[in-house]
DNA sequence: ACAGTCGGGACACCCCGTTTGT
DNA sequence: ACAAACGGGGTGTCCCGACTGT
């Protein structure tokens, strides 16, 4: 992440057909690595690194042992890639396209409502949890391509907040790194308790205190009436 | 958990010497089970259950193959009885010894305390976060476990909530469930980044929102003057 | 070599019954050790180290591959033991047991008769040719054995001529370190040809030198006719 | 060899220049096989054939793997002509351009000489030692290129051998066959030790009983005095 | 009776030599 | 001449059953 380009999201390709079109300049080779990826991405997502086997792989691509690592050095480089593939996928799909969206707290809150609403573009959930708790003892590599991606998505918020801060939306006593964190940790727990759980509720409680916090940031005057929240009353 | 016997908690017989007391009248084959635990559990909480391997557990506890399997019947079993002495452990370690504090909300302060002072009494981190992860796909026993540690944790902390509006301490509008879920997601969320960006800010950041939902479930008339919110201010 | 035991020699217990005798008393696994050793000392001389597959070991010990890893660590290691195994077997056959032989020159023709009638006691021809060909390039640790091999088969030819020259046998002017390097080379060379042939004419050719060089070494004053030098005449 | 050109020994026309000369109306595809070949032949000589894998040649020629297949049907087809090519190599190199040279002994001793004295223009050593070995299982191909290439190194030996008779230099009685096959055995046999040790001492003493043989081929009444023997001698 | 040795298959990743489209 | 894909086989390691000697 950090220096992707949005061009790789996946499945933007997907329906391309034989026109001359730039995307379809796509050698056959690159065409058969991406396809690579778009599978071990998931598959990787969902049984970790040492959870996937290559013959895994070989299945679900429909290629041969030497197909494969014709694109890919090594288990790892493919994991490697793959991971890169997912995250940008998940960043893209969660704080991407929030140019059409006005102001900064209902910027903040439409990305909170896809966590809440959309499944993760990726089978697995969330590519940078898996990484994270996949890659705790060992694989500096990975674990340096997951910093990389939290970074960048957490970047993105703030810069939202600080906006918000400079058009006067938002307090100018709000941290936008800190209010990133929060709101990373709140969504990636709520992530993880829900997939323990097996249903969404925690991910819904979840929203409380984002909301609580985000409250708080808004610089208008308006009085925050207890009604608003609805999800923390009984 | 759930059904656990607080009493297994490790490291309480640690410092058991050979005389007659109670705990060592543990017989020779319990003691080597026990150890086995002890060591399978951070393994395990730090590798994950394919990342681990037998010979691994052998080299940490000392023991041959046979030795190990003559205590447990297999690699999955042992896991599960690892992960349950690790969540217990664990819960114990955050959630145990609250009755001397007085009160709904420093108690639940404290837990949070916990959690951003002192490190996982297993080393590897919150062995809840790790197994819903390493669970994710397949092994619905473990996932059962996970499930039920998660669900002790939460009914613990919902109690306290509870005990608080009993006592008139905390809003009758709370939702303890809704707490609970809240305060663990944030709590879990900002272990996660913490343990990818390699240092502890994430989990100070994810302080803010649960202070936030803290000070709205105080019932007691003082305003929330926004100076209350040190930590979100800059 | 060098420092190898010669009761290790192989065969010498492949007719052991079942009776208690002080060989039998080796453990199980010893057995199959040396059962693996045996048959790896063949191919691996037959074949080479790379040409040598380990499922044909597999095959020929009829073990399965966790079988034979549980005795030696690595492709690798067997081939050194199975080298040492082999090279101490050949040694012994070739100049082992001369003790009966009187007189220094006899013992050397006892020799050089010995690698031109009898086989080689480890199917593939000479190890020690074998390993310094196969080895030419890389494997520093076999290339080591087979110097300490050839270093301690030279050593005893070298040790048969100096007691022939404190004996008188032989002149004071012979180097023995030379003597057995002759003797050696035009041995090994002599298998290297037959081998190439197909026929061991080039074996027998490779006498004569041997000859001449040896009569050159006789102290004793009668003449060296020419009518001597069968083998170099027509 | 035997029925080999001689025009073919390498590096004849490795200082051509782009000039219409004969050699240069290779056509392009003639001039990268004989590449692969060259770099084939050290190759192989090297690491033998099953040591040596298609990706180093690969890496070696700096074509891809289509690029050799165009030029040889498999691999043991690039073998055979690799060795092919090194063995004129090594014999020219050894037995070659001695019509210079007056008189059977000294052509034999330059031979040695060069032998003692010149590195294999190969690297890797004797190709035919080296093919000797490596085909020593299986290889019916490859073993009968090596007996050709033997074949023809000992006939032009012994053809000096007879010139030498037939001028009176040489007894009558010597074998030609026999000093081709001794002299040949005793090389190689002193080239294998000086492999195996590292220097090249064993091959020096291989010349000994060389000299004594040699010595009494010569029809020359001179007495062979034992200072002769320099190198027999301490 | 039991700790521990031994052996068994299965499978991991990787790389090989080869053929096919381009 | 290359790029791509193909199978098959390389070594090494896994987890685990079963036997063994104390």
């Amino acid at each position: 992440v950090g220096t992707h380009d949005a061009k790789i999201v996946p499945g933007a390709f997907s329906h391309i057909g034989d026109n001359g079109t730039r995307e379809s300049s796509l050698t056959k080779g690159e065409q058969t690595r991406r396809r690579i990826l778009e599978k071990a991405a998931v598959l990787f997502n969902q049984r970790g690194f040492e959870g996937c086997a290559m013959s895994e792989l070989m299945e679900a691509t429909g290629l041969e042992k030497g197909g494969i690592y014709k694109h890919f050095a090594s288990k790892e480089e493919l994991a490697l890639e793959a991971f890169r593939f997912a995250a940008d996928s998940a960043l893209e799909a969660r704080v991407g396209d929030l140019e059409a969206i006005d102001g900064a707290l209902p910027k903040l809150r439409t990305i909170i409502e896809r966590f809440l609403t959309e499944p993760s573009p990726i089978p697995g959930g969330c590519p940078l949890l898996n990484a994270a708790v996949d890659t705790d003892d060992g694989n500096p590599a990975l674990r340096k391509l997951a910093r990389a991606s939290f970074v960048e998505w957490r970047r993105r918020i703030a810069a939202i907040v600080e906006q918000g801060i400079a058009s006067g939306e938002l307090r100018h006593t709000a941290d936008p790194v800190q209010v990133a964190d929060a709101m990373i940790a709140s969504i990636e727990g709520g992530l993880v308790l829900s997939r323990i759980l097996g249903n969404r509720s925690p991910l819904e409680h979840a929203r409380a205190p984002l909301e609580s916090m985000l409250n708080q940031l808004d610089s208008s005057p308006r009085d925050k009436h207890p009604a608003r929240n609805r999800s923390a009353a009984r």
